[in-house]
RNA sequence: GGUCUGUUCGUCUAGGGGUUAGGACACCAGAUUUUCAUUCUGGUAACACGGGUUCGAUUCCCGUACAGACUACCA
């Protein structure tokens, strides 16, 4: 069998979408999984669209989810230059050898006759407005104009060159996603291969480098099919057939709510983001916020993204990095458009932090919560926040109780359990906490009985009020290790100041 | 409009001529818990529609509907 070769191939022309992540996660899982090579080609071949940083950009994302490039922009290899804008002269023979065959030919319309050619043909009910057979002789072209005057045209700079489209064919792709997908040649247009600028179009750029660079395995987006009959064309003109690429066309990325491609604009008003890391468009200095920023660990990312159109066929759900290089296959991709899920993309999130090991997000605790706590006090806090937590985050911004005293308490847990009875516990608690050193979660329980007991109070009754006074929330974590991690001293604060600042309801 | 692609619970999906149509997320209920969360148990919920083929179709075929992609000197 052949080596597998594939690429993942994006324009510079902005942050790396999400759905740009799993087409590149499923070249890699292919390649992995073969022994394969994973190349990364930048597609640059429009310049007026080129979008400084984003070339980084995609190279840091790639490398956060842990996608590693075997051959390409920023670590070479045997096929560069990887950047198309580089490889321009290196098209031209293609086009060349495609005119001269006859199978490609000079155009020299303008945008205004172009356009002029469409409106024309749509107004004559034309299902077609394209530039193809049934219009390209009635237009500015080396088909149409003299040798002269084409020759002159030409020497003149300014004019693109063609694909000529056969008729009456009907051009089939062997989709390894759909099958045999079969188009009518009329229903291809005459795309541009060559631009006036002198670079080649995606169409051409694409089907060179992929031959060039023994491309075994083109996957890539839905949107792709309509134009991939347009490519095996090229490849058979090229006499490149026999080592043509085999195609996959993978299924959409759509909005969670109605339908339509999942977009930046629909990520926004959902409130989650579509970008991997933090990008700054450079010119309008708009921030989007990253999955990274977000608290997303790149695994749980990886994980979720893999089971957006394939599943392994098991009812295992958490598969790492790589257990989803030896369990992935492009027989189990599926056809239709996946809904983006964020809640279940949470999910994923809550099951890899629950499985990092305490000391890893200990560390993170300390170095990005901005709070300075002993490691021994992180740790305990991880182990009190972790399993509530979606996000690294949350074990510090939800726990910030363990870092400072409340400074306002839950309204309805104060007006409902702050009484009488709970000042009484709480006054009498505070005093058998002054009377003792230290306390631990089982030596606070214990104190805590015998205070309630001696006022002949349960000590049920009060756990809330309690709650509020020491965190000023009504819901957390266990109550006992929370006053553990504070100390006597501070509770014995937060518990005056509360008796102090808290009234009982009449 | 045209071409292409698609359609199983709200969502991601398994399945495949005869199944109680399975799992996961979400949701609901119960249990546990000092509260919330976690965990556990249970529950609601789907084969787009119409024809065929067949003893039998959710599964195969054909239509219809709906949806999406594409329709640039953008990728």
């Amino acid at each position: 069998m052949r080596d597998v070769r594939v690429r993942f191939a994006p324009s510079p022309t902005g942050a790396l979408h999400i759905g740009g992540v799993r087409t590149a996660l499923y070249n890699y899982l292919l390649a992995r999984q073969n022994n394969g090579t994973m190349i990364l080609r930048i597609e640059d071949t429009d310049q007026g669209r080129f979008v400084p940083g984003a070339e980084e950009y995609i190279l840091n994302s790639l490398a956060w989810v842990g996608i590693k490039i075997d051959e390409g922009v920023s670590v070479g290899g045997p096929h560069a230059p990887y950047r198309q804008s580089e490889r321009k002269a290196l098209y031209k023979q293609y086009a060349q050898k495609l005119i001269d065959d006859g199978n490609a030919y000079y155009a020299f319309d303008t945008e205004a006759e172009l356009d002029a050619m469409r409106d024309k043909l749509k107004a004559a009910g034309n299902d077609n407005q394209q530039y193809g057979m049934h219009s390209r002789m009635q237009m500015k072209n080396s088909l149409t104009l003299s040798a002269d005057e084409t020759k002159k045209l030409i020497e003149s700079g300014a004019y693109v060159i063609r694909l000529k489209v056969p008729a009456g064919e009907q051009i089939q792709v062997n989709d390894l996603i759909r099958g045999l997908v079969t188009v009518d040649s009329s229903q291809i247009d005459d795309k541009v291969l060559m631009k006036s600028d002198g670079m080649p179009t995606y169409h051409l750029a694409n089907v060179v480098d992929d031959y060039l660079m023994n491309i075994s395995h083109v996957i890539r987006g839905e949107e792709w099919l309509p134009s991939a009959p347009l490519h095996v064309l090229l490849y058979r003109f090229l006499g490149w057939e026999k080592n043509m690429p085999q195609f996959a066309h993978l299924p959409l990325l759509l909005k969670p709510d109605g339908n339509g491609k999942l977009s930046k604009r629909a990520a926004d008003q959902m409130g989650f983001p579509i970008f991997p890391l933090t990008w700054k468009d450079p010119a309008t200095g708009e921030v989007a916020k990253g999955f990274k920023e977000s608290g997303y660990l790149p695994e749980a990312l990886i994980n979720f993204l893999a089971f957006l159109g394939w599943n392994p066929g098991t009812e295992q759900e958490i598969f790492s990095l790589n257990e989803l290089i030896n369990a992935f296959s492009i027989e189990r991709i599926n056809k239709a458009g996946a809904k983006f899920d964020i809640q279940k993309a949470q999910w994923f999130n809550q099951q890899y932090i629950k499985a990092t090991p305490n000391d890893v997000l200990a560390s993170q605790l300390l170095k990005e919560s901005g709070q300075s706590v002993s490691m021994e006090t992180a740790l305990k806090i991880v182990s009190i926040m972790k399993e509530r937590a979606t996000f690294p985050q949350d074990i510090w911004e939800q726990g910030a109780f363990l870092f400072s005293a409340p400074q306002v308490f839950d309204d309805s847990v104060v007006s409902k359990k702050w009484n009488d009875e709970a000042v009484k516990v709480i006054t009498a608690y505070k005093n058998a906490l002054s009377g003792v050193t230290t306390i631990d979660a089982t030596s606070a329980k214990s104190l805590l009985e015998s205070a309630a007991a001696s006022v002949n109070i349960g000590v049920g009754k009060i756990m809330q009020a309690l709650r509020v006074a020491v965190t000023g929330n009504g819901s957390g974590p266990d109550l006992m290790i929370t006053m553990e991690i504070l100390g006597k001293d501070e509770v014995i604060r937060r518990l005056d100041y509360a008796v102090n600042t808290l009234k009982v309801k009449a």
